[in-house]
DNA sequence: GTCAGTCTGTACCAATTGGTTCAGATTGTA
DNA sequence: TACAATCTGAACCAATTGGTACAGACTGAC
């Protein structure tokens, strides 16, 4: 058997696309090894808590995604019209390419939702945080911009899962559409 | 070990309380064991296809709840607004009451996906469906019926996975407070 | 070339998994 | 009471699970 060199970064995105299709519990050890040809020697060598340490590798590095092409353009952007239709364009992107799966999402379901709240609930709290932000800077005040924001993450996340019960993007793209349109027409 | 004699109805209802807390995969048949106090025999007697069979009992008898209580009652209304005002308390009720934890909505993740797509798939598209016409017969036309129909049920949906991952079930009660609004101002 | 550090494959392990089996307990009916 | 049908507990099983250990392969620095 050829032996195969990766890095730790490779390691963390073919687990995250397992956990994704196969679900964390589900996502054996040997079903990672068939999926991304990487053995239990280099799983423990990466990842020296086990599994958990594995699932806490890709929340982190989906996070760190957020944080860079999200919540970062969200705060740093200077008219919030169009720091929410990127937002509503990138997460659309990354939702559709990754089988329509929040991981964070799927984090809060059985037994992980204990393990990994803190990351989970960081993870939501950050989003509407700094989208409530965006909003106050293009002009809506007090209570309507954290309730525009739960509701636009709310529906993101809503429309994952329609999106994959019916087997159909449009559903996603069309709720996410919709909601930008919702929260551009507040801003404008 | 003295024994218990239960009904196959009890069964599901405290099957569908581990599969909330633990998630399908995490409940295995020794937590279904601790949990309940219902035994292998009799889970391999009420269930003879194995654990798949106790899903689908699971997501019959939520479905029949469904049926009764929130889809006929849209389907019968004769007033489109008094229905939807129905419609939320109800749905917001039962998550509440139920570890905030929407089974179908859980089994669009992982192998489960495909074990229980086609049940998964007729519980949204006949909830949005049903809907759908329900806002038709309170004067909403064409295509935005299906639109708002959709919208809602994702933002349901989002609502429970936020209010998980924020631990905070106003979070749900508020989404679900303003999706109701929302329907009430376009049938007014 | 040598050596230390890094990474890999694979053998091994105890515990757990879903499933099978069936004797015995319980219930309902005549 | 007798009997058939229904339900249960628990022993048993093969397969799989996550984890441990480590020899050997590989890489980079000197």
């Amino acid at each position: 058997m050829p032996r195969t060199v990766l890095d730790r970064d490779d390691a963390v995105r073919a687990l995250a696309g397992v956990f994704r299709r196969r679900g964390f519990e589900s996502g054996s050890l040997s079903v990672i090894q068939q999926e991304t040809g990487i053995g239990r020697g280099s799983l423990y060598h990466f990842f020296p808590d086990g599994k958990a340490d594995m699932a806490r590798a890709v929340l982190a590095q989906v996070r760190g995604w957020f944080d860079e092409q999200v919540f970062e353009p969200l705060r740093t952007a200077g008219d919030a019209g169009e720091a929410v239709a990127r937002m509503t364009q990138v997460v659309e992107e990354y939702f559709v390419s990754r089988d329509r799966v929040c991981l964070f999402a799927a984090m809060t379901l059985g037994e992980e939702q204990e393990t990994f709240a803190r990351e989970v609930r960081a993870y939501f709290a950050d989003w509407v945080g700094v989208l409530t932000e965006t909003l106050h800077r293009g002009g809506i005040s007090g209570p309507d911009a954290a309730d525009l924001a739960v509701d636009a993450v709310a529906a993101i996340q809503g429309g994952l899962i329609m999106t994959r019960a019916l087997d159909d993007d449009a559903v996603f793209t069309g709720i996410v559409a919709r909601t930008g349109r919702r929260l551009h027409a507040v801003l404008s």
